[in-house]
DNA sequence: CGCACTTTTGAGAGTCTTCAACGGCTGTGG
DNA sequence: CCACAGCCGTTGAAGACTCTCAAAAGTGCG
């Protein structure tokens, strides 16, 4: 799947019928420049300058770092509500790379209006702080997995992790798809391709999970929760931040 | 060491003779409240509630995440100049705990004062978006430190970040002092503590650092750069942030 | 429909961990 | 001031887990 660059398409604003708000700025969405990025697409590469931030609206995108002799690693999938692009922030330069996993779309949000938003309005300022804070508990989660879970835990926690954010989106908790190869789950895991599919085929033999290809049913919740411990970080339902008096998403 | 829970004691604010600013709120630290954190004391612990920041003036600290079972993984050792606490923005409660590895003074930050200050004035904004994105770009880079990085590397990288930042302050890059035990910094880098003695006492031998319990001294800096690879994330000295127009910090 | 990539599975090697023992250092109390 | 207890750091040996290399089957895109 070569890497091509996303052109940028349908970045004029345009209205949709029902207006899917989200959590993240601006308010709404249904007059949000919004842009398409097809399977294989490269939404920004490393070192791209920072302007914008984005959210996902439909599809999946992985997001890595390249190193300076070309060796990658996976930092992250978005799905759909999502925020991408926060890495570059520090530096006013990407550090990571975002690629499309299938034909998708994302709201584009430059981010000084974002700013602007945020010193404008407390509502801004709360959605803005939050996007920020949750890379960061994000980072810390994985930081915890990648620390000290062995494999098995953190094949486990990725199939959760990815549970309960489709379940959150209103998809399935028990079924879904892993739009990503298991290369990038490894990457992103720090295991190897090999060891993913190892631990996949083990937790299917042993009845937690039914795999199939890219095809994954969750079977035993309980058994999985189990394996990975309640030691390593939460991902269980997130907790009301003090951010958030806006609450909950609507629909989904 | 035991561990004891800081007492409020210096939280009144009070001048000081020579205005050490620092690039993180609020703007003045002379007319800022401290607090002192005795070796072995608790800043603040896991799921206490969050509404504060604070920035080490003095001293070394360690911010470590607590499973429920009673493990625990450090996130990070903080010098002066280093941010502290922004993992309870998100929830409104600390996931993570953070105790001195001695004797050490803070400033304290009043969350909501922050919050204010980025609201009213543009370099505000500026200084706390900073401060997020320092902490996402911090976690990326372990992530990719304990997802593809072997012992011997994750140590050097470790050694060269400390390195750098106590070069920052004006310290020396060659020669210092590790104030966290072998265990901590195990845990930190995803490895065992006699993994940690042994990575040392190795690169001791091949004369690339210089051991004696917690001094070190780093002797090759060329090789250990190498050692690490340019592959793995840039520890290397700052770039420019776009949010940063106001520039270095004053005096080491 | 075929080529290329992905996935699975096996076998052996390597790294890191685990268990264990020993010496050193530190802070405390007599 | 010295003795002692507890923690820290080092080092060894065996074992566990993951990686590497390799081959074959499966899948999907063009």
């Amino acid at each position: 799947m070569t890497v091509t660059r996303a052109g940028v398409s349908g970045d004029a604003p345009f209205a949709e019928p029902r207006s899917t708000s989200f959590d993240v700025p601006p308010v709404d969405a249904s007059r949000c420049a919004r842009q398409r990025v097809r399977r294989g697409e490269m939404l920004f590469g490393a070192g791209d300058a920072f302007h914008t931030l984005y959210v996902v609206h439909a599809g999946v995108l992985k997001s890595f770092t390249v190193s300076d002799d070309g060796l990658t690693q996976v930092t992250g999938f978005q799905i759909p509500r999502d925020v991408v692009g926060l890495d570059g922030v520090g530096s006013g330069r990407h550090l990571s790379e975002v690629v499309a996993l299938e034909d998708s779309e994302v709201f584009v949000l430059p981010f000084d209006q974002c700013q602007r938003w945020a010193k404008e309005s407390a509502h801004g300022q709360r959605v803005m702080t939050r996007a920020f804070a949750r890379e960061i508990t994000r980072s810390q989660e994985q930081m915890v997995l990648l620390g000290v879970m062995r494999a098995e835990q953190r094949v486990a926690a990725f199939l959760l992790d990815l549970s309960e954010r489709y379940g959150r989106l209103g998809y399935s908790r028990l079924r879904f798809l892993l739009r990503m190869s298991r290369h990038d789950i490894g990457s992103y895991l720090g295991l190897q391709l090999e060891t993913v599919s190892r631990v996949l085929s083990r937790l299917h033999r042993e009845g937690l999970v039914q795999v199939q290809g890219k095809s994954i049913a969750l079977l035993d919740l309980p058994a999985l929760r189990l394996l990975v411990g309640v030691s390593a970080g939460r991902l269980s339902p997130e907790v009301d931040s003090i951010l958030d008096r806006d609450g909950g998403l609507p629909g989904g």
